[in-house]
DNA sequence: AACATTTCCGGGAATGTTCCCGGTAGTTTT
DNA sequence: AAAACTACCGGGAACATTCCCGGAAATGTT
């Protein structure tokens, strides 16, 4: 009935319990268990690979390798031959593989916030182009402004083993810990525009701070006075930032900041418009307002024209990032411009710097130059 | 001076030439040939992996592989170390390797002709939602509606070895061979709203000949006679589907669409403003026009504004997505909304269902519905 | 002719996992 | 007390590559 697989024998067999769903046996003669090995699955559709072009030639798959990377100590003909047969078999390398034994996955990771405005997009596409000059993938994910998300993010991208991470932080994170976790790594991290002023690492940013000096001074210009500031979150320093620039644009017109004229909100849109409206239903109205950024901008104008205030007679709007929507709203958007997708070159080149000189680069913030745009929203006629 | 490795030989050795830089000896009496290995490199730092915790606690990789994984046949008080101590190392488990024995990546790839818009940003959030609770990631790449991109960001993704493709194609792409090939290797396609009408593959689309025929449908019930369209590239079933909803509206109100009011263009911001003034300087110039989207459209308005053209008296716009944009813009842009969240979200389904089936899914289409948007664009006072 | 060099190729380790399966010890059943 | 069972654990193959290094033959040099 049973037979020993080792002995034949067919006598001494006892049963030894069922593991993992599998009768098992034991032969005392051989003093062995054994059992019977289940049908082999089925083995599904398999990617050509380096070895079933060597078969096929039938070379080595050293050999293969060596043809396919063009290095030397191949034979032109040979060479030839791998190249046709791996055209024909539209054989793709397993980067798996590749990434397995060189620890270098030649992809990027990279964190935003968010997808729904102008920014963080522009600033993907700057990144990806130069990124993928060099011969590089990028692996994008969206924080969603939660800092769970964040942490699962970075852990994400670690475990596929990424060559590097660019990062613009989400609103809530406070503790860096996943961040520094990647130092002993030796994973290049880049920040941008959301930077976290607490680690050492590469930075691009643009100032934030001259950018909303210069757009309230010019609000200050224009003759308004009474000037609000809808802020982004303190835990960012972008927020922080523009808020001490709008508050020392104030100062230098010998102005004080009024505490009720200063807003932080989370930045998100709905938010935005009830702050909006309050601002504008104070017993004392601002008649300017400097937002922390297009997108807040451009719901301040909206509940302003909703509720018949006139812009930029009763009341001025200022953003930051010229969004395209900025151009084509009425009045157009006075708003400080960044180079959106040159942040994002940036970034990619402070990433393939270091990924080619090793540890020895030291972090270093490229400071990227903002424009003050004046339109509409803050000129009287 | 120079020992042979194996008999410790020193007289019946000989120099046999230079290799790959290195000096190579022959000994006689061995009969073999041989060098000196040179410095070992320096093994720069390296994530921790499953045997160094194996090693650290003197268990042997298979079981902390199953503590890991937390499967049956181990002990909670072995597991518990392990968890313990992989809590402490920051163990990553390296996706390369899991997805060498796995043939599974867990993480699908994307393909999107362009990023500056509303539309596919939004597509992808959606796609990432659902992708995301499901265990997966996504590698997002932008083809910039360039036929080389495209095929170089499928031939990426497969060497990454994604489960999958989500893909909305090239307004160039002609031939699909590089889709086609996919269909061997098993890996599952899905097309959303720029599909391919020659592959059998799970799609995801809106009904654009019936969203556009009603869309001019309005117009023409506005009053609207002389009714011009500003189509997409022939390329493209959307632009083709949404001509000939646009010409069958006509059709039905007994209008004969005019050859010179039918524009084919290839989606660049810039052509569409040269088309725009094209139609608005036509000796006999359109009373309305329906542009393929809502960047068409929105510039089609700008222009129109920028002329005097007074919108909608002179010239009513429809467009076609409801881009955030067209609700701000003044006047409002009429425009057949779609789902665009929902489309990623479908798609990524769709992927999630064949992954579980395997091959037994059959190909289906799911069409979304669509809802024209009345705005001030294409309505009189 | 003996040695040296060059050219090309193959074997096998290593990368970090999972998976299969047998081993061992202790416990329960007959 | 033997037989059967349970609970854990470890060894080693497999995955698709690259890399190192030695083998073999052809060519060049004394």
């Amino acid at each position: 009935m049973i037979h020993c697989p080792k002995c034949e024998q067919v006598d001494s067999i006892s049963k030894a319990g069922m593991v993992r769903g599998k009768q098992r046996y034991y032969c005392k003669s051989c003093q062995s268990h054994f059992s019977f090995a289940d049908a082999p699955k089925p083995r599904s559709k398999h990617q050509v690979t380096i070895v079933d072009i060597a078969r096929e030639l039938g070379i080595s798959k050293s050999t293969v390798s060596r043809a396919l990377r063009n290095q030397s100590d191949i034979h032109p003909g040979t060479r030839k031959a791998v190249m046709d047969l791996a055209q024909q078999l539209d054989y793709q390398p397993n980067l798996l593989a590749y990434g397995l034994v060189k620890s270098r996955t030649n992809t990027v990771g990279m964190i935003v916030p968010e997808f729904h405005h102008y920014f963080f997009p522009e600033v993907i596409i700057g990144a990806q182009e130069v990124l993928q000059a060099a011969g590089y993938n990028l692996m994008i994910c969206q924080s969603s402004e939660s800092y769970q998300t964040e942490v699962a993010n970075v852990k994400a991208l670690m475990a596929s083993r990424v060559d590097g991470l660019i990062v613009s932080m989400t609103s809530q994170t406070n503790n860096v810990d996943h961040f520094k976790a990647l130092e002993n790594k030796g994973v290049p991290l880049i920040f941008f525009n959301r930077i976290c002023p607490e680690l050492e690492t590469h930075r691009v940013v643009v100032d934030d701070y001259e950018g909303a000096f210069r757009a309230v001074t010019h609000l200050l210009e224009q003759g308004y006075r009474r000037i609000a500031h809808i802020a982004g979150p303190a835990s960012l320093l972008i927020s922080r930032l523009r808020q001490q620039g709008y508050t020392d644009a104030l100062m230098a017109y010998g102005l004080e900041p009024e505490p009720e004229l200063v807003i932080t909100y989370d930045l998100t849109d709905e938010k935005a418009r009830i702050y909006a409206k309050h601002l504008l239903d104070l017993p004392e109205p601002p008649d300017a307002i400097f937002a922390v950024n297009d997108p807040t901008a451009i719901q301040v104008i909206l509940i302003a024209k909703a509720k018949g205030v006139r812009i930029p007679e009763d009341l001025a709007v200022v953003g930051f990032s010229n969004d395209p929507i900025s151009a084509i709203i009425e009045p157009g958007l006075t708003t400080v411009s960044q180079p959106v997708g040159e942040m994002g070159r940036m970034a990619a080149r402070l990433f393939l710097e270091t990924a080619r000189l090793g540890e020895q680069t030291i972090p270093r913030t490229e400071t990227l130059s903002t424009e003050l745009i004046i339109r509409g929203s803050s000129v009287k006629k």
